[in-house]
RNA sequence: GGGCCCGUGGCCAAGCCAGGAUUAAGGCGUCGGCCUGCGGAGCCGAAGAUCCCGCGUUCAAAUCGCGGCGGGCCCGCCA
C-alpha cells in the first residue's frame, strides 16, 4: 500500500471524524515538506477555521481526538502540528507493506483503478514530403508515451499516424519530380525523405512564384483527391517511399503504430462526403458567394463563441476548386475515429514493425476495416492548431458526437532551435546572436531527427567505448544506442508540454545530470547489486531502515501510484519523468549510505533495491526507455 | 485589433490546474571534497532567487482574480 492508498484511507478516517464532529468539509492530503513533520499531512483544520471562528490548532486537536487510529494498520501516531494534522507512518509495517506490494504485483505496481476506455491515439503525423525532424519527434514521443501510459492503465489503446497525402505539400513535390523532371533518386548518402524535404524547399517557392506551376499544382491536388489516375498513383508512391523512411526513424526511437490512415483515403472512403452531408443536412454550411472565399463550401462559424475572437470566422471546408482543406478532412476523420460515420475504410497489412507488429495501411484495394469508433479520440497537434482543432470538434457537436464521446486535441508547444545551433546548421552568422530561431520546411531550417539520434549516438558510442573496451563491437553499438534513444526520448518528455523547447546541440549530447543516460545508468548499477548478491527475496517480514535515504527511498517508490493517478488525471507525461529523476535521485543517495552487501545480505535493503528496480523498470516501460542491466 | 501560452538564481527548469507549515526541487555552469569499498554516466558540500511588476481575494499567494510589462504563437482557397 503506497501513499496513494494511504492516503484515501486516511481521507476517509478523517471525514468520519469530521461526521462525529458535525463538520463537513473536503478533506484534502498532502505530504509535508520536510518528513520529520510526519508523512502525510491534512490542512482541514484551516479550511473550518473560518466558518468556526476558531483558531486551527484547537480544531486539530478535536479532529485528532475522533479519529480511529486502530483503522489504519500502517499508521503510528497522528500529531497536531500548529493546526496541520500529520500522519506518521510506523517505521517498519509501512515500508513492510510497501515492498511487498512491490515484489508480489511487480509488471502491475503503479496501477490504479480506472473504468477501461477504448482509446484512439493519433500522433506524428509528419507530412509525407519530409524527414521527422526534432519537433515532430516530440510529437511522436509525447505520443507514444501517453499510448504506453494508457496502456499500463489497461485501457484498449488504438495509435493511428495520418498521413497527409492529399495536401499542398506532398503536390509540391509532385509537380517537382512528375513534370518538372526532377530525378526520383536521391545522392547518394541522403535517405528518400531527407532528400524529399531538401526537394521541397527547392521547389515549393518556385512554383508558388510561377502562375503556370501553380495551376498545375491546384490540377495534381484535384487528381490526388480523384485518385485511379497516374498522378495519384505517382503521388501515392511518393508519400509510400516518405513514410517507410519516416516509419524506419520512428521504430529506432521504439516508437510503433497499429494504423496509417491516409488523407486521401477519407475521401475516397465516402467519409469525407458523408462528413460534409451532415453538416449541410443540420445547415452549418454554405458556399460563400462573394469576396475572396468566393466559391467556396465554408462552415458556420460567426455566431459561435469560442470564434468570436477572429476576424472572419468562417472556416473554408471546400475550396472554389472542389478540393478539400485540411479542416475539412480532419472534421471527416474525427468523425470517423469516434464511430460517428457508417463509412468505412479499407485497409490492408503493410509493413511488420521491428516489435513483431504488422502495421496496417489504408488503401484503396484492400479490406474494410471494422472499427467500433473510440470512446475518447486524442490527436497529439501542436498548439498553432489550437483553432483548426476548436472548429473539428464544433463540427463534431453539430454531426452529432453524443456527449459519453470526448475528442481531445491533445495540445504542445514547439521545438525551436537556439541561434548558435541554427547558425552552426547553416552557417548563417546572423543567426547566432538570436536567442530562438524557429524551424522552417520551407527555408530548409530544420533539425532532422535522424541527424539528431547520429550526432547524440557518436558521443555515447565514445563513452561506452572507454568504459567497455573489452566488449565486442555488436555490444557497445546495441547499447549505445539503447542509451542515444533514451537520451533524446527523456530530454523531449521532461519539459512541460506547454513550454517552448530551444533546442541545443550542445545540450543535446549531455549524458550526466538530468538526462535519460543517469536514469539508465541509475538502473544499471542497481541491477549489479542483485546480481552479486547472489540470493533473492520475494517479500519482507521485518526491515530496520534507519537511514534517511532508506527512509526516503521507501517514500519514493511508495509515491509510485500517486503520481500515475495525478497523471491521469492531467495527462502530464513530463510529472512521470520528474518522478523518474527523483527515484533515481534516491536510489543513488541510498547507494552511497547503505551497502547491501556486506560480511552477509541485507535482506531489507536487497528487498528495497529489487522494488526500486520493479518501479523504475514500470516507469521506463511508461516513458519508452529500456531497460539495460549493464551500459 | 482580438485570442492563447510562457516569464522562478548566470542559463535550463520542478512546483501553479486541486493555495498552506521548510533552507522555493533538480540540472548545467562556477568553487571545494569523495574511487584498493554494491559501477565516479555517481555522491557530499559551497556560492548563487525582488518566484516579471502592481493591486486584490484569503488566517495563508510562486500558486487564485484583475490590470500592466516582456517574450513566443494563432487569426490563409497552408497544414
Amino acid at each position: 500500500m503506497g501513499f496513494l492508498e494511504e492516503a484515501e484511507k486516511i481521507r476517509i478516517q478523517v471525514g468520519e471524524a469530521l461526521g462525529k464532529l458535525g463538520y463537513y468539509v473536503e478533506v484534502r492530503v498532502e505530504e509535508p515538506p520536510i518528513p520529520e513533520l510526519g508523512d502525510i499531512a491534512t490542512p482541514v483544520a484551516f479550511d473550518l477555521a473560518k466558518e468556526l471562528r476558531r483558531k486551527p490548532s484547537e480544531i486539530a486537536e478535536e479532529i485528532i481526538r475522533e479519529i480511529d487510529v486502530s483503522k489504519l494498520e500502517v499508521v503510528h501516531h497522528v500529531s497536531n502540528v500548529n493546526g496541520f494534522i500529520n500522519f506518521h507512518m510506523d517505521p517498519v509495517k509501512y515500508p513492510v507493506a510497501i515492498i511487498n506490494e512491490v515484489l508480489s504485483k511487480r509488471g502491475d505496481y503503479g496501477k490504479i483503478p480506472i473504468v477501461r476506455k477504448r482509446i484512439l491515439i493519433e500522433h506524428t503525423n509528419s507530412n509525407p514530403n519530409k524527414a521527422l525532424h526534432i519537433g515532430t519527434l516530440r510529437n511522436a514521443v509525447i505520443g507514444d508515451s501517453l499510448a504506453r501510459f494508457l496502456k499500463f492503465l489497461g485501457h484498449e489503446v488504438l495509435v493511428v499516424n495520418y498521413i497527409d497525402d492529399s495536401g499542398s505539400q506532398v503536390a509540391d513535390n509532385t509537380v517537382a519530380h512528375y513534370f518538372m523532371k526532377v530525378p526520383t533518386k536521391p545522392p547518394e548518402g541522403l535517405k528518400f525523405d531527407e532528400y524529399s524535404g531538401k526537394v521541397y524547399a527547392e521547389y515549393n517557392e518556385k512554383i508558388s512564384r510561377d502562375e503556370e506551376l501553380k495551376r498545375l499544382k491546384s490540377e495534381v491536388i484535384r487528381k490526388i483527391e480523384e485518385g485511379g489516375n497516374e498522378i495519384a498513383e505517382f503521388a501515392r508512391r511518393l508519400s509510400e517511399e516518405v513514410v517507410k523512411c519516416q516509419l524506419e526513424t520512428a521504430w529506432d526511437f521504439g516508437i510503433f503504430y497499429d494504423l496509417l490512415n491516409w488523407e486521401t483515403d477519407v475521401i475516397r472512403s465516402g467519409i469525407f462526403q458523408w462528413a460534409m452531408k451532415e453538416l449541410e443536412k443540420r445547415g452549418e454550411v454554405y458556399v460563400e458567394e462573394e469576396g475572396v472565399n468566393k466559391g467556396c463550401l465554408m462552415i458556420k462559424l460567426r455566431d459561435v463563441e469560442e470564434f468570436k475572437n477572429l476576424k472572419a470566422p468562417d472556416e473554408v471546408l471546400i475550396r472554389s476548386d472542389g478540393t478539400a482543406t485540411y479542416v475539412g478532412k480532419d472534421i471527416a476523420y474525427a468523425s470517423w475515429k469516434l464511430g460517428l460515420t457508417p463509412r468505412k475504410f479499407k485497409v490492408k497489412e503493410w509493413i511488420q514493425q521491428p516489435n513483431g507488429k504488422t502495421i496496417l495501411t489504408t488503401h484503396e484495394y484492400g479490406e474494410d476495416y471494422e472499427f467500433p469508433g473510440a470512446d475518447i479520440a486524442i490527436t497529439v497537434v501542436d498548439k498553432r492548431q489550437e483553432y483548426p482543432q476548436m472548429v473539428v470538434k464544433h463540427a463534431l457537436k453539430k454531426i452529432g458526437m453524443p456527449p459519453s464521446k470526448e475528442y481531445h486535441p491533445y495540445l504542445y508547444e514547439v521545438v525551436a532551435l537556439s541561434g548558435e545551433t541554427a547558425s552552426e546548421m547553416t552557417s548563417l552568422e546572423e543567426l547566432k546572436s538570436r536567442k530562438v530561431v524557429h524551424m522552417s520546411g520551407r527555408r530548409g531550417l530544420v533539425f532532422n531527427a535522424n541527424d539528431l539520434l547520429k550526432t547524440v549516438f557518436q558521443k555515447v558510442y565514445e563513452e561506452t567505448k572507454k568504459r567497455h573496451p573489452e566488449e565486442s563491437e555488436e555490444w557497445i553499438r546495441k547499447v549505445s544506442m539503447c542509451l542515444s534513444t533514451a537520451s533524446v526520448r527523456y530530454s523531449l518528455i521532461k519539459t512541460d508540454r506547454n513550454n517552448l523547447i530551444v533546442f541545443d546541440v550542445k545540450d543535446a549530447v549531455r549524458l550526466e545530470g538530468d538526462t535519460g543516460p543517469y536514469l539508465q545508468y541509475t538502473y544499471a548499477r542497481a541491477c549489479r547489486i542483485i546480481e552479486k548478491a547472489g540470493v533473492d527475496v520475494d517479500s519482507v517480514n521485518e526491515v530496520s531502515f534507519e537511514t534517511p535515504e532508506e527512509q526516503d527511498l521507501v517514500k519514493q517508490i511508495g509515491k509510485f501510484s500517486w503520481v500515475l493517478n495525478t497523471a491521469s488525471k492531467t495527462l502530464a507525461m513530463n510529472t512521470i519523468a520528474v518522478y523518474m529523476r527523483h527515484l533515481a535521485d534516491s536510489f543513488n543517495s541510498f547507494y552511497e549510505k547503505c551497502p547491501v552487501i556486506t560480511d552477509g545480505i541485507r535482506r531489507d535493503r536487497f528487498a528495497l533495491v529489487k522494488s526500486f528496480l520493479i518501479t523504475m523498470g514500470n516507469a521506463f516501460d511508461i516513458i519508452g526507455i529500456e531497460k539495460l542491466s549493464i551500459i
